[in-house]
DNA sequence: CCAAAAGTGTTGAGTCTACACCCATGC
DNA sequence: GCATGGGTGTAGACTCAACACTTTTGG
């Protein structure tokens, strides 16, 4: 699937959609801090998200899952498309004439890769530990970023990062989240921080707990975390068949 | 803007972003009933949602305007983008051929609108009585349907309509909804039937009410619908202002 | 034994639901 | 005057936020 920058921009009018791509926010939770996996293309002078191409007999979401896959070795994986972005003003010509001419390429005004694209954006919830970032042949860099301290993006990307962000938390009160961006058995403070970091904003311990074990998501095992300071608090994992389930019905009907 | 079919079709590959369309789930409310405004393509057995291309200068999201207007006649509405569709089956390939050939055209395989689809789905909510249904030129017909007697659709076009119905209904709790729906004034009860139809479900008269006004977007009018058999409800219209706080900052927040 | 974190319970405020009652209108 | 729909009020259930007390652990 890997194959060299070259051959990518060379063929890829060959081989790709047209004028389409994906983006993937791919967050992940560690030392109670949401992270961001960002890409450094080579010759660009930003970070962007990593994204890709649709082949031309691949479905689009399934696009999204190789992106993921190769950037992290994850798959099987939560993943949710979110927005469409189609604004005019989102294609660096300049930036993808050098990667062309960098790569020994014709930077020809019709060149599949100078086009106008339009991407489609989804997000995903990965287990940061199990994550090994890597980069792909046209980028030098592939690294997680707090989320406090991104840096400024390549073109929308900061906003496709931002509704992605909006998004998240939009669902939170109705999507139950943490299976994949924790390890499979966790604290509830450690969930708590996890709700925290995504909302920016601090809670309440103990109703954060009541309502945690009112979805019914949650089972609590036997073992505590032992070795911390303070008192060894119980280990949680997450009831899959019901953790589903909550994610098909969602957490609460209104109406 | 209006072209006829043959020359569309012919110069689409030169005009249009290649795969890449867009499609409006337009409601409409009328009779106590929820309705939407389907298409019937010439030689195609089933309706459709209308939809369009893209220009290669032009928004993504202005194109979904451009299909609003141009079937109800109506700007400046509530318009959103719900989902994009990139299976692979959502291509109906021998209708494209009908169409292509019976327009004169030639049906070589690598004519742009032979290709893979992807489709932005939007839905707007449009005033029924301000809408004046058209078809265009390589439709037969376009009219209003109820959406319980909405007859099998083109492709996946009966997904669509799905989610974005699905959608409409999870964003009732969080978004006003009415303003472009409703004439100016109309009553509690005809707002309630709305959201019930919406919905699905019957509500409690008086909860409605207390609820709606709650939201602070209404307006209570002096005037009160006469001429009806009954006592006489009073008229609303909504505060616009408050509306449109209400659509950028929810109508309740959690956490 | 003390500080800090975790487990658990309670209370009061506020919200939502399910009602009952009265008023207006056409037949 | 009566059936039907519309306007308004209220009691009880329920939910949620704010808080206190106890327990465990390392130092």
């Amino acid at each position: 699937m890997e194959e060299n920058a070259g051959s990518i921009l060379q063929n890829g009018g060959a081989l790709f959609l047209p004028g389409l791509s994906v983006d993937c926010v791919i967050f992940g939770f560690h030392d109670n801090q949401l992270k961001v996996l960002l890409l450094k293309m080579r010759h660009a002078e930003k970070w962007a998200l990593p994204g890709g191409f649709i082949y031309k007999e691949e479905e689009v979401e399934h696009a999204a899952v190789r992106v993921l896959q190769s950037r992290t070795g994850l798959s099987n994986i939560f993943l949710r498309q979110f927005h469409t972005f189609g604004e005019l003003s989102r294609t660096d010509k300049l930036l993808n004439k050098k990667l062309l001419v960098s790569s020994g390429l014709q930077a020809d005004e019709n060149h599949w890769f100078l086009q106008r694209f339009v991407t489609v954006g989804y997000y995903a919830l990965v287990n940061f530990s199990g994550a090994v970032p890597r980069p792909d042949a046209t980028s030098e860099a592939c690294a997680w970023w707090d989320l406090q301290e991104v840096p400024p993006l390549n073109l929308d990307h900061g906003d496709i990062l931002q509704k992605a962000l909006e998004t998240l938390r939009k669902q939170l009160s109705d999507q139950p989240v943490g299976y994949s961006l924790l390890p499979e058995k966790f604290t509830m403070p450690e969930l708590q921080r996890l709700y925290e970091t995504i909302l920016g904003k601090q809670l309440d311990r103990r109703n954060f707990q009541r309502r945690m074990l009112g979805y019914g998501i949650l089972k609590r095992l036997e073992e505590r975390r032992s070795g911390g300071a303070h008192k060894a608090p119980y280990l949680y994992c997450f009831d899959t068949d019901r953790y589903q389930d909550a994610l098909l019905n969602g957490l609460q009907q209104k109406w």
